[in-house]
DNA sequence: CATGAATGAGTATTCATTCAT
DNA sequence: AATGAATGAATACTCATTCAT
């Protein structure tokens, strides 16, 4: 058994390895300019290793994208518990900006909508998980401060593409557009406005 | 004269025909997959034809965009005689609609994105002349709202980007990750409850 | 009359200026990178017209390594009347100079070397007519000399090949590895010390 | 070190080949009609192998020249112990003679000559190395036979040169001119002649 | 007669993927 | 199980030459 385990020790850091430079090669560059040779190169693995890990490059970058689609989730909490709706709003922008930033998921969308054309499932995954989900999560914290008398009844589901689009126009838009595109200074007083604007319609 | 007007005609068709099948092969597969050879067989026109009217494959790429950032340009009329502030936001609304999806402006977009890191220059150019470009507009209809007493004095520049934003979320998010995205049928209702959740907000 | 002779002109014209165009290109980087398109340019005429006066780039190639090797031949005076030896040889060894280094015949040779393989007559009628030719020239200086009484009787043709070889080895050796190789300041020395040596040999 | 003994040996083998296919290519058509494609079939390799040794048509070129000149370089002896200075002489021109015609250095010299104007830094290697320092060599040899006391004392170095334009001007001059020049019958009595006339100046 | 736009065949180079050891 | 050498198909770009006007 100890030696069975050592090899499956010693391939999950392969593994690992080659996710970390793959996903450094696609997201810099995007699909095309990252080589399965260079990604093997960065992972300190031979090609034929990168090829029994992962099948061919499109696998492996389906690979990448539903590895940083699913471990960078942070669930937003539904708990609204003691907390203002302002606050509580807040807290969703910043953890979305976060995310978004640090975690480079506006690069990854830039590559992902790159390759629409060419792998149009893993966009619609994306899009179903990763934004569809994200309204899921928001629309449930909505209807719970609706619940609580913060918020007036109103149609939350637009409501909550309505926040999310304000809040996007400054969060993602200028990123995809702008390599290696960093958190602007302001984008806490930005999303702030965002919150505003829309308690301004909504607040109870 | 008539030989080089016959001659100008003549290259200014082949330029249009090449310009056509070019956007078609860059906007249906992305930069990568657009074969020059191919796009020179859809054109009707050799290989080196293409490349006496366009030196390179970038090159010929920027007048795609270039082409479409410019002559798709319809300027927002800012006459706001006579017309209620909310039919005004929603003619805007509808044009930038159909430009977006008439006008495959979202399939130029997503293509755009796509070669960030290869086209910085040209994102940027479409960035600043496509989207800010079009704020500017918005903005100065904005003001004339506020001007004429329809609209509370508020920060317009915020504001536009708040009402971009909601309608974005229809108009353009969801056709960036779907291949051949057509105008739902429902996207006048949505634009217009963007509309009116804008105008609760700031209707005098 | 008139006309015609005017269009002769002008065709003549066109023609040398196309000639100087030719040379200057292929000169400068060899019988490859020199393009019908740029000579046509530089000669300021079109590439059909190009085609008119020169049937093709191994024609027009042709026509200007004929150009120079006839035009530029000065031919040598076998008169020794009245003029030492030495003097005489040093003439010689100038004259030879100056066509190899101003008359660009070191770069034409280099040119035609490398056109070997592909016009090998176009070489040999080099070879015979600027190479060889020369030496009968220098042959029968010598042979003039030895009836003066200034040479020992000897084989002339081998000495003019000693003498030639010698010179050579200053004058066309390096000018031929290297690009843009300029006359040398010591040149005349040099060419003294060959033809001293020469003299040592067979002065009587 | 079974794996990676073999490995070496098969790529080397290819090299090899590559090597030899590429010479041949170079040498019979010049830099410019030489493909990559045809030296790969050769070769029996692909494409992509050749590329994985040389990583560009220029890097193979330069290879080849090089291996050429260092490999084919026959070091002449100084040691002139115990022979007399004629047949020391004729055994340098001998040496000489053999290497340019047998090991294609004639061949060679014209695609160098050729890609002067490209690639003139090769070319200056091959100048200071093959050429030059031949040179060296000789000059050490005079030296040796002024110190015996078998050549009057003199320029060396300026007589070197004088010998050695005598001898190309049959061993390599008419090469540079002919497709595949082989060597000419009665050679060994040019050289002679060109060492007694060396010798008629300075033999003590 | 002069033009310049058009051509098609050719070339160097890259890259995802496989396979013998 | 791991390697890295080998592959072949694909692609952007060039250039001598021709032809309709």
């Amino acid at each position: 058994m100890g030696l069975a385990s050592y090899r499956r020790t010693i391939s999950e850091t392969k593994r690992a390895s080659i996710l970390a430079a793959a996903r450094e090669n696609f997201l810099s560059g995007g699909y095309s300019r990252a080589a399965m040779a260079d990604i093997a190169r960065d992972a300190d693995v031979s090609t034929a290793t990168l090829y029994k890990h992962f099948a061919s490059k499109d696998a492996l970058f389906a690979a990448i994208v539903e590895d940083a689609t699913t471990t960078a989730e942070i669930p937003l909490s539904t708990d609204i518990e003691g907390k203002a709706a302002r606050d509580i709003l807040l807290a969703i922008g910043d953890a979305y900006a976060n995310q978004q930033f640090d975690g480079r998921m506006n690069e990854l969308l830039r590559v992902v909508i790159a390759e629409v054309p060419t792998a149009p499932n893993l966009a619609r995954e994306v899009y179903k998980n990763g934004v569809l989900g994200r309204y899921d999560q928001l629309i449930a914290v909505l209807n719970a401060l609706v619940a609580r008398g913060d918020l007036k009844p109103h149609n939350t589901g637009e409501g909550a593409l309505h926040l999310a689009g304000m809040v996007k126009e400054f969060v993602v838009w200028p990123a995809l557009f702008t390599p290696r595109f960093e958190k602007p200074a302001d984008l806490a007083a930005k999303i702030e406005a965002c919150v505003d604007a829309y308690l301004k319609i909504y607040s109870a």
